[in-house]
RNA sequence: ACAGUAAACCGGUUUAUCGCGCCGCAAGGUGAGGAAAGUCCGGGCAGCACAGAGCACCGCAGCGGUUAACGGCCGUCAGGCAGCAAUGUUUGGUCCCUGCUACAGAGACGAGUGAUGUGAAACGAGCAUACUGCGGGCUGCAAUUCCAAGUAAACCAACGUAUGAGCGCUGCUCGCGUGAGUUGGAGGGUAGGAAGCGAGAGAGAAGCAUGGUAACAUGCUUUCCGAGAUUAAUGAUAAACGCUGCUUCGGCAGUACAGAACCCGGCUUAUAGGUUUGCUGUCUUC
């Protein structure tokens, strides 16, 4: 598993995604929610910033490019098994990518390991 | 030189590592802004509607020009306000008809008169909801078209079937058209893909020429430019340089506003720092 997110490791579809977040299992790694469950194919990542956080489409873009980042250069924690994750950034402030980063370590070492 | 004022323009650069969208068999190519923003005007484009008449309603308003169009832009006139000035800012159709003009005043548009007094205004008028001129069908790309998949032409209630329900025509009236359903309740299904979507007869850019005070128009030239996502690409990390402050000359701090979503022309708002030009005032030197 290399350092690579193309567009087929994105988690879309409305009743897909509708379906994980009622049946995921939750915690929180801050300052991210993370939801999570197993997957059949293929792992599959949704990244979300919430607009009623921040207002200007230019902070959102740039903390979902740091979560992004942050999974993508993760990635190689998760074992084997294929799993549908989705990281809510949920603090008031922008944070920094060294911040995020430590946030997505923790909640992919945890979910190995919990499977 | 300093201060002011009015315009125009720029909006970081480089390297390393890892990565993304679109096009392409591949090699490779290409990938945010001056405001992409607010969605305030105008136009293209799309769908629906459109026999006609009247009354409403909304927008604009010195004058002239410009444009695809505009409430924009250019030129210009008059009054008020700020400034020594350059300049900025603000107001600007009309009173024939309809109506309004508080308090005060004998009287407020009604007249027998109208000096004094009252009052913003005393027969002179001012104003808009009135009148005049011009413009306006409605809805917006979540438009619209196609493909695929799926469901419930079922149930309940009200009104109606030529004694005409309802619908359409602009909000209303007339009038016209249509002619058996319509409305509400409860419930069921879908929310995938493609086109629209960006190299077109471009309201593009740059340069030159001609006309015009200007906005702008016309013509010629060009190895000039060309995002197209859809849980949504255009990035992340590290370093160096540049720029701006402060400095004990070692350095330290800061480097804005902000991210396309059908496309254009404007307006408005946000913006670190910087460049250029015109004009005005003051001072100095020749």
């Amino acid at each position: 598993m290399g350092y690579g997110f193309p567009k087929q490791n994105k988690l879309c579809g409305s009743l897909r995604i509708a379906q994980f977040y009622r049946e995921g299992k939750r915690f929180v790694a801050w300052p991210l929610r993370v939801t999570w469950a197993k997957a059949d194919n293929e792992t599959q990542v949704l990244i979300w910033a919430p607009k009623s956080l921040f207002k200007h489409a230019i902070q959102r873009n740039h903390l979902r490019r740091l979560m992004r980042e942050a999974y993508r250069l993760n990635q190689a924690l998760l074992d084997d098994a294929h799993y549908q994750i989705a990281f809510n950034y949920m603090d008031k402030e922008e944070q920094s990518f060294a911040v995020i980063e430590k946030a997505v370590q923790k909640a992919l070492k945890k979910i190995a390991h919990e499977q």
